[in-house]
DNA sequence: CTGTAAAGATAGTAATCAATTACTATCTTT
DNA sequence: AAAGATAGTAATTGATTACTATCTTTACAG
């Protein structure tokens, strides 16, 4: 996908070597993606990554900080233009499963960075997205009750639990399956009994 | 743990492998798991490893067979002891949990596997394994439906769906926080919301 | 047009790891 | 207690991988 073009700037070499790993990891095991595919894949030499990135562990880094900073910035967006609480929830939930489905590697790298033990730099980068990524939630949640919209009485530390869980799943069930696609189609039904058990009860 | 005993009769080599590895994965990466890493742990040279298995795919092969018939033995059972199909639900996702608190290493494995982009034979496990456990929630799901104690119009496939992610959500937040304890806490108030999401609207 | 700094190529090194092989220790059976 | 079977050892091999030292090409400013 990405153009294999030479001799580009520091800083757009570092873009699109970022690209790079988000699609390799889409194919395989992100764990198993070797400098010398990252480089292949953008027509470089293996040693040419090294020019633009100290160590392998901070092209990792790297990429964790784009989708960080990306799929907070789709899913704030995807909240503001919703009309309530509610609806901001779940349209939070469809931007976050397109964003996912549009680069299918990034929950898989997700994943393995969480497999290692001890806490590595990319692990932290994790820990703050998802923290602040819960606090939304909780913000939303406690909008939600004010509202009368949502269930007073809801625990909202296990609701947004729960609303990262829904995703966990999808993407879990579409790595089994091999298949991106189904993910669109099971989104909106799963979110249908999380709508029922979070809304006011009338 | 598992105790350091040479001349094993290749059976129990075998089974003692399988717990080794099991161990191991709560500590570390289970891709990085190396087979010097198994045979030290058991008190073995890395050699003496391939005596029992042919190579180490084999392994792994093994720890995914113990793990779904275990898993599936420990869910039924626990489902037959319910006195409806709703508290069967509970029992089911309470026993999986402890299962996980127990071996906080296996959904580990399973992650990794799942992310190998080829159709290896433990994926192929995961797969039989997840299919059979969809199974039997749907049953139990159906039963809820007849029994009016599920919504009649709850889409079955989105329920048993939600349920798998939930325990995912568990997993991959005490991945996050490097603390398995927090589980048992979470679980209840978790399924407290399915239990709103499926229940019939009286 | 040209000098130069940045980007990339080439050709390595050292470490790691799964797997193999020739040999040895221990158990089991009769 | 001898003989055969089973389990484990020690050393090695070939492949892979992150990383590096040195040389070459390109883009572009003046």
């Amino acid at each position: 996908m990405t153009p294999q073009v030479k001799y580009l700037p520091a800083s757009e070499r570092r873009a699109v070597t970022v690209d790079t790993v988000i699609e390799l990891a889409a194919e395989q095991n992100p764990d198993s993606i070797t400098t010398a595919a990252i480089a292949q894949r953008m027509g470089l030499t293996q040693g040419a990554v090294f020019r633009h990135f100290p160590n392998k562990d901070a092209i990792l880094q790297a990429v964790m900080e784009w989708v960080a900073e990306r799929l907070l910035f789709l899913v704030d967006k995807a909240a503001r233009a919703a009309p309530s609480p509610l609806a901001a929830l779940e349209a939070m939930f469809m931007a976050h499963v397109n964003f996912i489905i549009k680069h299918p590697g990034i929950p898989r790298i997700l994943f393995g960075e969480l497999q290692h033990a001890d806490e590595t730099i990319p692990k932290r980068i994790v820990q703050t997205l998802t923290h602040q990524y819960r606090e939304r939630l909780h913000r939303l949640i406690e909008k939600g009750k004010a509202n009368k919209e949502l269930d007073a009485n809801l625990d909202r530390e296990a609701a947004a639990f729960l609303f990262i869980g829904m995703i966990q799943g999808l993407v879990m069930q579409s790595l089994l399956a091999g298949d991106v696609g189904r993910i669109s189609h099971d989104a909106p039904r799963v979110f249908a009994i999380f709508r029922q058990g979070i809304r006011s009860t009338r």
